[in-house]
DNA sequence: GGGGCCGATGAGAGTCATTCTCAACGCATT
DNA sequence: AATGCGTTGAGAATGACTCTCATCGGCCCC
């Protein structure tokens, strides 16, 4: 997978949304009037091609490397930050304080595996209606509510599947 | 407030739980072996001292130094681990991914203020039982969810009446 | 009642993720 | 070619937290 020139105009999808390809997120980088370099190009793809699974910057940085061999920690930490600001992808902070990045554009939770630390997506169920309301509730209180965050925790496949599934993280 | 001899005997009520005092986590400890020295009683009494908010270890630390002068930061991340590991104190991650420490019993949720960082308890509400469900649900996916956590982020007291609610964290 | 044992401590160094600084680069405009 | 400005790499700085190690201080045994 190369990232280099990166097609410009080739598909008119959504910009965000379920079906939003690498392309259209370099398109609303640059209508945004941010340079589509290739070192941002290669993040942007990195994040991307995890997939269901979360990942740290420094996963990234290895993984846009391959794409572009000069991408360096700081850029990658710069480009992060431009993404997450335009809302093209999520950071995600969990338990033991490590972030880590999501470029799922669906509303989703995460799940965290108590045994190897992977942060995977998982399905958006009907707890956020729930969540609305109980937000409701609670402002009345010393402290106004405006927003919420769950996260699940438990084992992921591949411990699952190793039979690890005893400690706790 | 002195934390000197902590008298021990003085009180018969559970040692965890909504009406625990200090002298019952002091009986905890060392019930299970551990010496109640002068400054985990410090550090103890900062964090139950904190009350509703939650402390970061350095507040934590500086509140004990109140009480014993002696205490350092890595006997406070020391103590503050140990009574995490009796079950004593929670740690918080949020946001930020900075660290904070609750010493409530009773089960509840934290909410977040958007504008200064605080992070109070609010009153556990309907939402655990739907999570509950909720879980089961999400497990037949690629991931076996055993637990979750709720954040809540708004804006706290000071900051409303501050008229401090603009700004995002 | 002196000596040894062992848990606990303070000070400071080390670690790790993240952010900052700054000179250099690259591309567009003139 | 000159200028300007956004972007970058390298490395230093930061901040929260953990580790190391010599020392301290109760407690037990003789």
């Amino acid at each position: 997978m190369a990232v280099t020139t990166a097609g410009r105009g080739r598909r008119r999808a959504a910009a965000q949304g379920a079906g939003a390809t690498l392309g259209d997120r370099v398109d609303a980088l640059e209508r945004q009037g941010y340079r589509a370099t290739p070192q941002r190009r290669a993040v942007l793809a990195a994040v991307l091609g995890a997939g269901r699974v979360n990942v740290s910057a420094e996963e990234v940085c290895g993984r846009a490397r391959a794409l572009c061999p000069t991408v360096n920690l700081a850029t990658t930490y710069r480009t992060l930050d431009l993404l997450k600001r335009l809302g093209i992808v999520r950071r995600v902070i969990y338990g033991d304080g490590r972030g880590v990045f999501c470029a799922n554009p669906d509303p989703h939770y995460h799940g965290t595996c108590l045994q190897c630390g992977t942060v995977v997506d998982l399905p958006r169920g009907r707890i956020a209606d729930v969540l609305e309301r109980e937000q409701r509730g609670l402002t009345d209180q010393a402290f106004a509510v405006v927003g919420h965050r769950v996260e699940f925790y438990g084992y992921c496949d591949a411990c699952r599947s190793a039979g690890r599934t005893g400690s706790i993280l």
